[in-house]
DNA sequence: GATCCACGGGAATACACGGATG
DNA sequence: CATCCGTGTATTCCCGTGGATC
């Protein structure tokens, strides 16, 4: 960089704070320490886990919701709750050793998207339950569960489990998770999240509550995101008209709301601005796609995947034409070390399971199946931004 | 030495089309 | 005209190997 460039910067920042203080906040995967719009359903879940504070283990249960209603927020923000206050009074399992007299059931959080086998599901709860972090290699699936076996019978009181997004395209659906849990003794306690209704999810044949999260409403979803846009932006930064613009267009979709903040004041510190503009805020809503995935599953997806739709969303329309010239030109791309094949079947799995999705060509030259094209199914510029934010 | 799982690589299958065939 | 066939491409499926880790 130039010295002119320099004095510039530093002419830029004096002219005041950057529009964008914090990218994290304003993140649709990031979740708050205390969701404070979700009163009404923290009480519903701790009704349900009320036993709890009597020492005794509560029933399964299965939380469900559409998609961006706060199932995760305040899942997560509940259990580091009841961890921390469970090890406070010393009351969960610690260690191995049969030391340890729980009074108090311990609470294990799971996300299911990164735990696709028997295997990393059963590392996860033991994880969750001893200090000691447990190795991913070296050790068999079979002496895991025994483990988890002479752990938990030593336990007067178990554990509660939360499992997050059951049932998702390519992950573990409401069956596997039962056998799961079959392998485990009786004194753990489920509480399984998902977005599939009740009445047409086996689990509840399973469980004694369910409890059904709605959507936003309206003026909830605007608090989100005038919270998240004073965490995240520059004083003024988000006009509360835009912020209901915002909400209006996401109609009670947290994530799509908080995806289109993220673009948007992307969009307006990229032109320099110190607040976000009507125009931002469209344009941003448009590019957040229709029924878009999850940005939780995107970045948890492996390495290597990401590493493949990092290129992807970079690609202009020409390279995009078809899936073959799609593979070619990220795998000649030199941050990606794999092979032909290996992307091309990657992306082939990624648009089976919906994170891209396949659009075939109209056009036909004739010869062979038509070609189509990779779209990604969500907003490209925040996973842009998430990806090369922790590199 | 044991274990899990990511990769590579290729085989099998599906699809679209034009032209041949009955 | 309906059906079959061959060709070229797209898509799916499968499984062995080896890297990484303990």
């Amino acid at each position: 960089m130039d010295i002119d460039a320099r004095i510039k910067r530093r002419q830029r920042q004096n002219d005041g704070p950057q529009l964008v203080r914090d990218y994290e906040p304003l993140s649709p995967v990031a979740h708050v320490e205390e969701p404070s719009e979700r009163g009404p359903v923290f009480e519903r879940l701790l009704d349900h886990l009320d036993p709890v504070f009597e020492g005794e283990l509560p029933p399964n249960a299965y939380v469900s919701g559409p998609f961006g209603s706060g199932k995760s927020a305040v899942v997560t923000a509940l259990f580091s709750h009841l961890q921390r206050l469970s090890t406070e009074t010393q009351s969960v399992i610690h260690t191995s050793t049969r030391a340890a007299r729980p009074t108090s059931p311990g609470f294990v959080y799971i996300d299911l998207r990164g735990t696709n086998s028997e295997f990393s599901f059963y590392r996860a709860v033991l994880n969750g339950i001893v200090d000691e972090t447990i190795p991913e290699h070296g050790i068999s699936t079979d002496d895991l569960r025994g483990r988890l076996h002479d752990l938990l019978c030593d336990s007067r009181t178990g554990v509660v489990v939360a499992v997050d997004h059951v049932d998702e395209p390519g992950g573990v659906d409401a069956s596997e998770l039962v056998e799961l849990f079959a392998g485990l003794p009786s004194n753990v306690s489920w509480l399984a999240i998902g977005r599939t209704p009740p009445e047409e999810c086996v689990l509840t044949t399973y469980t004694a509550t369910t409890i059904a999260i709605e959507r936003y409403r309206r003026q909830m979803l605007v608090d989100v995101l005038m919270n998240r846009a004073s965490d995240g932006l520059v004083q003024g930064g988000l006009d509360y008209e835009l912020a209901r613009e915002i909400a209006d267009w996401a109609s009670g979709n947290a994530h799509d709301a908080l995806a289109a903040l993220f673009v948007a004041a992307d969009g307006a510190a990229r032109a320099d601005r110190r607040r976000l503009s009507e125009a931002d805020v469209r344009d941003a809503c448009a590019e957040v796609p229709e029924d878009s995935v999850s940005l939780g599953r995107v970045l948890a997806l492996p390495t290597n995947k990401q590493i493949v739709l990092r290129e992807l969303v970079d690609l202009d329309e020409a390279d995009r034409a078809s899936v073959t010239t799609t593979t070619e030109t990220i795998s000649a791309a030199p941050a990606v070390e794999l092979s032909s094949g290996t992307v091309e079947r990657f992306l082939y799995e990624m648009a089976e399971v919906g994170i891209v999705e396949r659009v075939q060509s109209a056009t036909t030259d004739g010869k062979g199946r038509p070609p189509s094209r990779l779209d990604p199914r969500f907003p490209p510029t925040v996973f842009r931004r998430l990806y090369d934010l922790d590199r």
